[in-house]
This record gives C-alpha cells, structure tokens and sequence, in this order.
DNA sequence: ATGCATGAGCC
DNA sequence: GCTCATGCATA
C-alpha cells in the first residue's frame, strides 16, 4: 500500500497466502513454450537469520559445479510467501508499515535516506563471530569467459550520488532497536565524503581499450596523502592493495566474507552481504563504491585483530519476508546472442529490447535487467572474464604485450596475490 | 563466486 | 528507463 513500486510484475503476485505459492500467470510479454530460460523453483522462503548464516558459510566452502542442464520450463512461476509470524517485535512494527511491492514486503529504508548521521563512527562494542569452520576452499567455476570488452570506466560522467548509509532491510538498526547482545543502537557510520573529482573519462564507449585507469591522481586542496587514511581519496592501487591486505587478515583472523559483513552492522548499524564483502575483495564494484567500503572495512579489519579474542557473537538480523521473483537462468547461447548484442549496443532502446526479448524468447524485463547488468559490470574495476585460476592466469602472461597496463595489473592481481 | 534481481534517486 | 549499490539464490 505504501510503496508503489513500478514494477510490471505487481500483477501476478501478492502477499498473501501461506507457504510457496507458485503463480504461473503473467501478463503481457510472457514466455512461449520452448522458452529459452528456466526459473528455477526451490526457494522462496523468507529469511531464516539462522538459514540464512549456514548457507553463506557454507557457500564459502563448497562449490560443486555440477549442473544437471536446463529444461524448459513453461511459464515462469515465482513464489510468493508469507511474512509469517515469526517476525521479530521490531521488525514486525516496521514491516506492518509497509506491504506491497512484488516480491519484497520487507520494510524499506525510508528512514534514514542520504544525509542522515555522518558523525565519525563511534564503535561501541565490537563484536563479530567466527566461524567454526574455517575451511580452506576454493574451486573457481570457470566464468563463461568469452568476454572481450574489457574496458573499464571507473565512474563515469555522470555522478550519482546513492544512499551510501542506509540501513539494509533486516538492519531496523535505524530505529534504535538493535535487540542484539548489548543493545546500543548504532548510528549511521559517515563516510559519505567528498569524491574524488578527478574520476576520469564521461566516455560511454566501451569499444576500444583505454588504458591506466589506475593512474589517476588525486589534486587535492593539498593534505595529507596516506594512503591508509580514510581521510583521503585513495587510488586505484591503494584500493588493490588494501583488499588484497584485507582479504589476508580476515583469512587468518579466520572470519569468513560473511562474518564481517554481518560485524560491519554491528559495529556500524551497515549490514553487508557476503557477496559484497567478496565483490570488495576481488574489486568487482566501482571505484566509488570501493571508496566507500574501504574505510568500514579498514575499521573492521583494527577492531578484529585487536580484539581477537572476543567471542561475543551476534545475531543475525534477518530481512523477513521477502518475496523476490525467481532468479531466471538464461541458455547459454541466449546469453551469447544477448553479449553479441550488447557488443553492438550496449544501450538498446526498448524497442530493441523488445524485439530482442522477442525473438530470444525472453520477457523483455528481463533482457532489460540483462542489459543493466552487463552495463553494471563494465564498470567495475576488475574487468569481467579475467582468470580465475592460476593456470588461465599463467597462460594469459604469455601475450601479456598487448593488454593494457590496467589489465596487466589486474592479471598479476589474481594470479598471484588472490589466495584463499 | 556470480547471475539475475530489487529499489532509490535521477532524468 | 537508467544508474548504482546491494543482495538472494544459485552454480
């Protein structure tokens, strides 16, 4: 009721019965039998703090890359479930505010939006717990590589400025009620200063190379230059250099990407999935972004190692009920016709997105969500389709004369340093 | 580790 | 509708 979201999928489903239901209606640009993508079905529940923990530990360990292959499945179909009962006190009073939206009912941020609290971060208590396991790990699925653009644009023309402080859906941080071990609420950390000016390039080309995007140097008013403060802009090496440190120290300190994104909401009131405390440490976000976290994770990584030995572990804020659509697999050779494209026309109007989703068999949002996607990742500052094993790695050295610097570099990188 | 998805804020 | 930050679900 609150919240209308714009999304063409507000028709099907709704919040409303109990348990897994699955829809298999959909309106307007829905898939044709012998579809080229498959939702999958399983899932669908809402956030179970404890589940939740379990598979992100456990994802960090095992990484089966078996796939039992793609059947066509005919409509597509997603959950719905129920924002049950088991709401937390809090969180239900936030959540009962709000309902609507497709496949989120969790309570949205809309307290603190930008602007709110950014005092330094006053680190109460510290906690963050460790993992039991400690498993070492690490089988890379091979990415579909065939990615050639590797262009990066850190941060292009145009500047946006996001909501770097909000609280995420599970954290009702904001409303002062962390019911966690030792209660105070956190604020908001600040770290939503001055950008670095000097980001380079409004090009929105991506079809030839540019180099040295690491190369950039900040001018400012003429302070200090530390590297290791968080007061200034850092550079694209100190960025590398630091998630490599990081990724090192929170192995040996022996937290898994997980932990520190849930300590990070203790200790801040920012909670962070383990995808982006992974995507941090492979640079796999932009520049801007990388910016951001450094300085949290930089707090982290003191308050860990000097308190490493206290145990207090935490709770795990859940986002409660949510109702996401199914994530849809894409064939292979879709995705290969939709990179095609993309190497074409990285920006297809919606008619070409139309008539593309058309002739792929595709619903046209999700050829847009694709589109967005792929623009996304070429803006990261690792570029897509590099190796991911030591052996692609040690391949790629070979004909290292005619990549960028920018590539070099970030071949090295995952070679050599990127252990775990 | 990564693919597809959501949503806020901007245009 | 886009970008950008972020994450669930999956491989």
């Amino acid at each position: 009721m609150a919240t209308a979201t714009s999304s063409p999928y507000l028709a099907s489903s709704r919040i409303l019965s109990s348990g897994p239901v699955i829809h298999s209606d959909r309106s307007g640009g829905g898939m044709q039998p012998g579809s080229t993508a498959v939702t999958t079905v399983s899932g669908g529940y809402r956030g179970d703090p404890s589940i939740k923990m379990v598979q992100s530990d456990f994802m960090q360990g095992a990484m089966v890359a078996s796939n039992g292959g793609h059947m066509l499945s005919h409509a597509h179909q997603w959950v719905t479930s129920l924002p049950h009962a088991a709401a937390a006190a809090a969180a239900a009073a936030v959540a009962a505010a709000e309902a609507s939206s497709p496949w989120s009912s969790s309570s949205q941020p809309q307290d603190v939006k930008r602007n709110a609290g950014r005092e330094e971060l006053h680190s109460g208590s510290a906690l963050h717990h460790r993992s039991p396991h400690l498993g070492p790990h690490q089988t890379h699925p091979a990415s579909w590589g065939s990615t050639s653009a590797a262009h990066i644009s850190i941060a292009e023309g145009q500047q946006q400025q996001q909501s770097l402080i909000y609280s995420q859906p599970g954290g009702f941080t904001v409303n002062g009620m962390l019911s966690s071990q030792g209660g105070q609420s956190l604020m908001h950390p600040g770290l939503v200063r001055g950008e670095s000016p000097e980001l380079d390039h409004g090009s929105h080309h991506h079809h030839h190379h540019h180099h040295n995007h690491h190369t950039h140097h900040h001018q400012h008013h003429g302070i200090n230059h530390d590297p290791h403060s968080d007061e200034d802009t850092p550079t694209s090496d100190d960025l590398e250099h630091f998630a490599k440190q990081f990724k090192q120290r929170r192995i040996k300190l022996g937290f898994t990407q997980a932990d520190v994104g849930l300590a990070l909401g203790t200790l801040y009131g920012n909670v962070f999935s383990q995808t982006t405390i992974c995507r941090f440490e492979a640079l796999q976000l932009s520049f801007k972004n990388m910016c951001k976290l450094k300085p949290l994770l930089n707090k982290w990584l003191e308050e860990a190692d000097s308190t490493t030995g206290s145990p207090t572990s935490i709770d795990k804020i859940a986002a409660q009920g949510r109702k996401r659509k199914k994530r849809t697999s894409i064939e292979v050779s879709v995705k290969g016709a939709l990179e095609s494209h993309f190497l074409k026309c990285p920006k297809p109007s919606a008619q070409e997105i139309n008539s593309l989703a058309d002739s792929l068999q595709l619903e046209k949002e999700v050829v847009r969500v694709w589109f967005c996607n792929r623009r996304q990742k070429e803006k990261r500052m690792t570029p897509p389709g590099l190796p991911h094993t030591p052996e692609d790695a040690y391949s790629q050295v070979g004909n290292m004369g005619e990549k960028s610097d920018y590539l070099k570099r970030q071949i090295l990188f995952t070679k050599g340093k990127d252990v775990e």
